[in-house]
DNA sequence: TATTAGCACTCATAAAACATGAGTGCTAAA
DNA sequence: TTTAGCACTCATGTTTTATGAGTGCTAATA
C-alpha cells in the first residue's frame, strides 16, 4: 500500500523464496510474542522441513542483510525496522473485506446523527478499541460543506458575533470588535446581502468572493467585509487545529514501553497538538495506508512508534486519521482498520454531505 | 480552606507546639525531597535545639498518633494521609497575593478574546504549568450568559438546524429532524417571536419558558417548540461533559509514579471523563478551595494521587477546576495556584458577562 | 523530669559470586 | 546442501555478603 520507503530498494530479487518464508515467520512470531525468536522455536511452530541448523544458517544470512538483529550473541533473532518494512512491502497481503468489524460497524453508523467533531472524537476511539493502540483523527483543514448562512448578532455596540452556516450543518463563529457601533438592522441587511452572493459557494470560494468583494466595495459596509474576511480566516486556522486522540492510555499496555522516559517523550508529544497534526498531514500525500516504521518516523520523539496513517475525504476537503502504536504491532490488523476506519469515516460524511446538497 | 475532613477531629489541642513544628520540618522536607526523613537530618536541616535522640522521640510520638509512618525499622519517618492533612488544615497558612504568578498572568489575560472552550483549555494548561501536575477546569453545567438569539436555518426539507447564541457571545448548535418540511420564512417568523418571547432570559428559564408556551400552543409551531425545547435539553447536556485537561504527561515526571499499572489507571481515569467530571463536580459543595489527600479520594484509581479542587463562576452558572498529583505535592503552592486560577478564571469570564450585560 | 549519649539491632540496598540454560557459530560428517 | 554435535557466550536469576542509615532502648546527665 505504501510505496515511498519501498521504491528505492530493490529487495524483492535477493531472496529466495525460503528466506522470505523464514522472514515472515520470524517477524509473525516476534509480533505474536515479543520474545525474540530462536531457531528451534522456528522448527516447533512452523513446518519448515529443514533443522534448526539450516535455520540458523539461514537467519545468519538475512541477518547480514539487515532484516534481523540479535539483541546479543545467546539470543534468538528479532526484526529490524528493515525487516517490518520489507514485511508489509513484499511479505503480506491485505484483504478489504473484515467481517469480523461489522459487530462494531453500528455502533459507528450510530454517530452519524452526531456533530461533527463529536463524530471524529468517537472515530479516534473507534479506532483506539479495534487496533489496541492509541488513534488519531484530525479534522481537515476546509471544513466540509457549502456555504449556507451568516449571521450577525451585535452583542455590545461594538462588539459583533459572526456565524457561519454551511449547508451540512457545520457551525462556526466569531467575535469581533467593530471599532464604531452597528445596529443590528444593519448586519441584519448586510447578511441577507452576503447570503445572496455567497450561496452555494465553497469555503476557499467563499474566502476569495469575500476579498474581491472587499475590494470592489467603496464604502457602506466596508469595515464589516474587511471583519468578515479577517473571521473567516482565523476561523479556518482555528478549525484545522482540531485533533481527537483516543485510547492513549493503551500506548502504557504494550509491553515495550517498560521505560518510563519513553512513555513520557510520547505523551508530551501527545500533547504537542500541533506536531501532530503536521505529522500526520504531511505523511499522507495521496490516497492510501502509509506507515512509518520506528526509525523511518520523521519525529523522533516517535521513533519507537510506529505509525499507519490514512485519509478521509469530507466533500472537498481531506483529513488524516490513523494509529500509533509500538514498532511491534500487528501491521495487518492495523492496516486494516485504518483503512477500513478511513473509508468508514469518508462514507459518513459523505451521507451527511449529500443530505446538505439539496437544500 | 477544607473543612471536611478535620471538623470531627479535635487534633489541634492533642500536640504540643514543640511537636507541630517537627511535623511540620519532617512534611517539608519530605515534600522537598521524596525520601524518608531521619532525625538527623531534622538535626542538620532545622534549627531545633534538640538532640538527635529527642527528636526520635517526638517522631514515634507522632507515629503513635498516626501522623507518620516507618517504610521499614531503620527507614526514616515519611507522613500518613492523615499527617497530610493536619498540615494542611493546621499547620500552614496561605496568602493571597502570588507576586510570582504576575509573569504568566499577562499570558492569561491574553486569552480573554478567545472562544470560551479554548479559554478553559488554556486555563488548564495554566493550571498545569504552575503547579507542575495535572490541570483540569470542567465547563459549567449550564453556559454562562442570557438569552440574546435563535437561528433556524434549513439544511434540506425535514433536517434544520438551530443555534442558540448567549448575549456572552456563545454559541450552541444542534441539527434536528423534522417530521414535515419548513418553509425557511416561517423558521424566520418563528426565530422572531422567540427573540421576542425569551429575551433576557437565562437559559433555565428559557427552557422554562419553552415548556410553558409548548404547553400553552394550540396548533402552528407546535412541533417546532418541541423540537427547539429538546435541543435545548440535549445542548445542556452536551455542553455540561466537556473537560479540558492540560499537562497530562506532567504526571509521570513524579518519582512517585514509578509503578507502570498506576500510571495506567491514572491515564484510564483521564480518559474516562464522565468520572471525572463528577470527582470534580462532587468535590465543590461552597466556594474555596477543598483537597483531598490520596486515600480520602473518592475515586480508587486515584487513590495514590491528591486533589485540589476550587470552582470558578460564570455568571450564575459554576465550573469546577482543579490540579491532579502525586500525594506527595506541594500543596501550599498548588493551592495558592488554584485559588488565584479560580479567582482568574471568574474574573475574566465576569468581564466577558459585562460586556453582554447592555448590549 | 526532661534530655542526651551510647549502643545493639534491623533491614533495605548494592555489590559480588555463582549457576542456569537458551541460543548461537562453527566444524565435520552424511 | 543439509545436519548432527559441541564448545562458547551471555542475559537472567539466585544466593551470599557487605554496608550503613536509622531506629529503639537504656542508662547517665542536667
Amino acid at each position: 500500500m505504501s510505496a515511498k520507503h519501498s521504491i528505492n530498494q530493490v529487495y524483492s530479487m535477493d531472496l529466495s523464496e525460503r528466506s522470505r518464508k523464514v522472514l515472515q515467520a520470524v517477524i509473525d512470531s516476534y509480533i505474536e510474542t515479543g520474545l525474540p525468536v530462536g531457531s528451534a522455536v522456528l522448527v516447533k511452530k512452523y513446518e519448515f522441513n529443514l533443522s534448526s541448523a539450516t535455520l540458523r544458517n539461514i537467519m545468519a544470512e538475512l541477518e547480514e542483510l539487515g532484516y534481523l538483529t540479535h539483541p546479543h550473541t545467546s539470543a534468538g533473532r528479532m526484526p529490524t525496522d528493515r525487516g517490518y518494512r520489507y514485511y508489509i512491502d513484499t511479505i503480506i497481503s491485505f484483504e478489504r473485506e473484515q467481517p469480523s468489524f461489522s459487530g462494531e460497524l453500528a455502533q459507528a453508523e450510530a454517530l452519524q446523527s452526531g456533530e461533527i467533531h463529536q463524530l471524529m472524537e468517537e472515530a479516534s476511539q473507534f479506532l483506539a478499541r479495534l487496533s489496541h493502540h492509541a488513534g488519531v483523527v484530525v479534522a481537515p483543514a476546509e471544513p466540509e460543506g457549502l456555504y449556507r448562512h451568516i449571521e450577525f448578532v451585535r452583542l455590545r455596540g461594538n462588539e459583533v458575533l459572526i456565524i457561519f452556516v454551511t449547508n451540512t450543518g457545520a457551525v462556526m463563529n466569531k467575535i469581533v470588535d467593530m471599532d464604531e457601533a452597528i445596529s443590528q438592522h444593519d448586519l441584519n441587511a448586510f447578511s441577507g446581502y452576503l447570503d445572496e452572493e455567497l450561496e452555494y459557494r465553497t469555503l476557499p470560494e467563499v474566502r476569495q468572493r469575500l476579498l474581491e468583494l472587499l475590494r470592489e466595495e467603496k464604502a457602506g459596509f466596508l469595515k464589516l467585509f474587511e471583519r468578515a474576511y479577517r473571521a473567516s480566516q482565523e476561523i479556518r486556522e482555528r478549525e484545522s487545529e482540531k485533533v481527537f486522540i483516543g485510547g492513549a492510555s493503551q500506548i502504557i499496555d504494550s509491553p515495550e514501553f517498560t521505560d518510563i522516559e519513553k512513555i513520557r517523550a510520547l505523551f508530551r508529544a501527545f500533547e504537542d497538538k500541533y506536531k501532530l497534526i503536521k505529522l500526520l498531514d504531511k505523511s499522507v500525500a495521496a490516497q492510501g495506508i502509509k506507515v512509518f516504521i520506528g526509525s523511518e518516523n520523521p519525529y523522533f520523539e516517535m521513533q519507537d512508534c510506529s505509525l499507519v496513517v490514512g485519509s478521509y475525504k469530507a466533500g472537498s476537503a481531506i483529513g488524516t486519521l490513523g494509529v500509533i502504536g509500538p514498532v511491534r504491532m500487528h501491521y495487518k490488523q492495523v492496516i486494516q482498520v485504518v483503512d477500513y476506519t478511513s473509508r468508514l469515516l469518508s462514507r459518513i460524511l459523505d451521507e451527511r454531505l449529500k443530505k446538505g446538497i439539496d437544500r
